[in-house]
DNA sequence: CTGTGACAGTTACCATTGGTTACTCAGGCA
DNA sequence: TGCCTGAGTAACCAATGGTAACTGTCACAG
């Protein structure tokens, strides 16, 4: 077999990977309530009105999703009325560098990005005019 | 109006903006999209292999957002047959280094999600046997 | 002793999005 | 004449996300 060829395997393996990694992190939610999490344990409530607009079927689905793969850790204090706190694992807070870092890049750019949008919107909107 | 209030009235408006960005960005091939046209300017059907599992449909709507959003552009070359460039723009190499941080995370870390997965559905299902 | 409220969910139902397959367009070539 | 390529669209169905209402347990108010 060719080193390119051997290569080009790798690499759509390691595309694998990711794609596999980033199907389960890389959905509406749970970037955004692993980044919640940054600044320690959280109860369900709190969390909940810190994500703004999640409803609770939502974030209950992400945080047994993150608590399955293992991102974080649920425990349950057996009180009147029931605490249940969502803490960051090792493996989880190691994602949370990037994670940051793509919120950081939201709150600069997010400007740019609506400005791209308008633009992109009325020169399609004009080409449509044109066709007619 | 409190100092604690306004500091959580701007972490909520903070939230959305971020939740905004991550709406758009935060879906299942965004991010790999965009990380694979690290290495330059790519053509629509190079993309679509290095994408390992796209479909046509879902590529084109990635890249259509993409270019709505300012992250790439398209240029197209009119020969026969047609060929279509992508290639990040500087908004969108700015995010280029958390989305390769995320993917080096995704690889280092994967068999731990797959052990902890296995292990959360194995005592779910001994869970479930119990109430039986 | 009946009603109300908090917390952490779950269930049922509908809207939106994603996935698969087939089709298009324009020209080159057998 | 028919088939190939590249870059898509269109039509249709499955999966996921969103909304609103319900559950269970105990404390406390009246």
């Amino acid at each position: 077999m060719a080193m390119r060829e051997m290569q080009e395997m790798c690499e759509a393996q390691r595309g694998t990977i990711v794609r596999e990694a980033l199907e389960r992190i890389g959905d509406k939610w749970t970037l955004l309530v692993v980044g919640m999490l940054e600044t320690g344990p959280q109860r369900f409530t709190v969390l909940r009105q810190r994500v703004p607009g999640i409803s609770q079927r939502m974030l209950t689905r992400t945080v047994r999703h993150l608590e399955r793969d293992g991102l974080v850790s649920r425990t349950v204090y057996s009180e009147i009325p029931p605490r249940v706190e969502y803490e960051l694992t090792d493996v989880g807070r190691e994602l949370l560098p990037p994670i940051l870092a793509m919120a950081d890049w939201a709150l600069a750019n997010s400007d740019r990005v609506e400005e791209s949008r308008r633009a992109y919107d009325e020169s399609a909107a004009q080409l449509a005019a044109a066709k007619q």
